[in-house]
DNA sequence: AGCTTAAAATACTAACGGGTATTTATTTAT
DNA sequence: ATAAATAAATACCCGTTAGTATTTTAAGCT
C-alpha cells in the first residue's frame, strides 16, 4: 500500500527506499553485531542522509526493531513454519538440520544469526528491539514444546523428556550452532557437534 | 614482589592498588559485558584516576587482557585443573555439573562467564584480549580432548563419539549454560537441560 | 634546604555517538 | 506564478569515548 498504489501525495516524492535501508541494516547489524555498527554507519552504507532514516524509523530502537523483525520474517519464519506444519517429527528434525547446516558465506549471508545475538546482548537493546526479540524467543519456544507434545502424541517421540526441557535444548542447540558458524567452525564440526546434540532423541 | 617486599622506592609511594582495579574491572565486564563499561565508568567506579589506569595497564586492550586473565586464573581454573588431575569420569562430569549449576547470584557473583562472553564479541576486543580468549579456548577445548581420550582408554568412556566432536560439545554446552543463566533461566531448568545434554554420554 | 623520582589529579584533545534544527529542493493545489 | 506541503541534505548540538599533556603532591637522596 506504500510502494506505487493510489496517492499521488502532495510534497516532494519521497526517493529513499524503507526496503533498502532495512535490507542494509539488517546485513549490517546481522555481521557487525547490533551494537558494532552506528546509524551514521548505516545511513553511509545505504546511501541515505540520517535524518531521513530517523523520520522513516524514528529513532535507533526503531530501526533496530525494524531490522529484527525483518531478519525474524525474512529468514526465520520458514523454519518455525516447520514446527506447525504438520510433518513428520523427523522430517522436521531434518529441516532444522538443514537450517543449521546452510553454508550462509555461500549464499552471501552473514554467519551466525540476528535473534540469537540480539537475545543475547539484550540489555545493549531499547525496549522496542528488546520486546521484539523476547516475544518471537517466547513463540519459538512454544512452538517448539507443541510441537513436541504433538510428535510424542503420535508416538514419534518415544522418550519421557518433558517437552518444556527438550524445546529449552533444542533451542540452546539451535543457537550454539549458530555461534560456533560465526566463530569459524568448519561445516563438518558444526555438523557432527549438531547431531551429536540431537542424538539424545533417539 | 610488589606489595610491600623490600623496595622503599623512590619517588611519590603508591597508593592505587592494582588488584582493587583488576577486581572492579573484572565485576564489570564479567556483569556489563566487555563492551558495556567504559575506562571511564570503571574508573570511577574503583575510585581511581584515570591516568592511574593507562599507567598500570598500559590501554584499554591491555586492562580487558589482565581483567581475562584473572578471570580465568581465579573461575576458571579450577575446572580445568579437574581435567588433568586423574579423577574418574564421572566425578569430572559432576564437577563441570557443580560449576555449571553453582548459584552465581548467592555467591554474589554475576551471572554468565567473562570468558564465554568475550570469545563471542571477539571482534569488539583488541589484540591482547583476543589473543588471551582464543589461547584459553584453545587450551580448554585440548584439555577436554586429551580428558575424553583418557577416559576411553580406561573404559569410562564407552561411547565411540570421536574426543575432538566431543571437546566441542561439552564446550559448547557449558557456554550454554552460562548464556542461559545470564538470561535469568530458573535453577532447575538450567539443571535439566544440562543434565540432558550430557546424557548423550550414557 | 634543594634536587630527583615517580605517582596522583586535573584538564584537555580529537573523534564519534544519537539525535535535531534549519535550509533547500521538488511536487500538487490554487 | 505563487503558496502549501513534504522530503532531502547540510550543519549543527551535546554527551561520551579512548587516550594524553600538564601540573601537583609526596616521597628519598645529597
Amino acid at each position: 500500500m506504500n510502494t506505487k498504489g493510489n496517492k499521488p501525495a502532495r510534497g516532494r516524492p519521497k526517493t529513499m527506499s524503507r526496503d533498502h535501508v532495512l535490507k542494509i541494516a539488517v546485513e549490517s547489524y546481522w555481521a557487525d553485531g547490533p551494537t558494532g555498527v552506528s546509524i551514521n554507519e548505516i545511513s553511509r552504507r545505504a546511501g541515505v542522509s540520517k535524518p531521513g532514516i530517523y523520520r522513516e524509523f524514528g529513532n535507533e530502537d526503531g530501526l533496530k526493531q525494524a531490522a529484527l523483525i525483518a531478519y525474524q520474517a525474512t529468514i526465520l519464519a520458514p523454519l518455525v513454519d516447520v514446527l506447525t506444519d504438520d510433518v513428520p517429527f523427523g522430517q522436521a528434525l531434518q529441516a532444522l538440520t538443514d537450517f543449521v547446516l546452510l553454508d550462509h558465506k555461500a549464499h552471501g549471508l552473514p554467519d551466525g544469526c540476528l535473534q540469537v545475538t540480539m537475545c543475547r546482548s539484550k540489555d545493549d537493546l531499547g525496549m522496542l528491539a528488546r520486546q521484539s526479540a523476547d516475544k518471537f524467543r517466547e513463540q519459538t519456544l512454544c512452538g517448539l514444546e507443541q510441537w513436541i507434545e504433538r510428535a510424542k502424541s503420535k508416538g514419534q517421540f518415544a522418550s519421557n523428556i518433558p517437552s518444556r526441557t527438550a524445546a529449552l535444548y533444542i533451542d540452546a542447540q539451535i543457537a550454539s550452532a549458530m555461534e560456533l558458524q560465526k566463530q569459524g567452525a568448519a561445516q563438518d564440526e558444526l555438523e557432527h557437534v549438531f547431531k551429536l546434540a540431537l542424538s539424545v532423541f533417539s
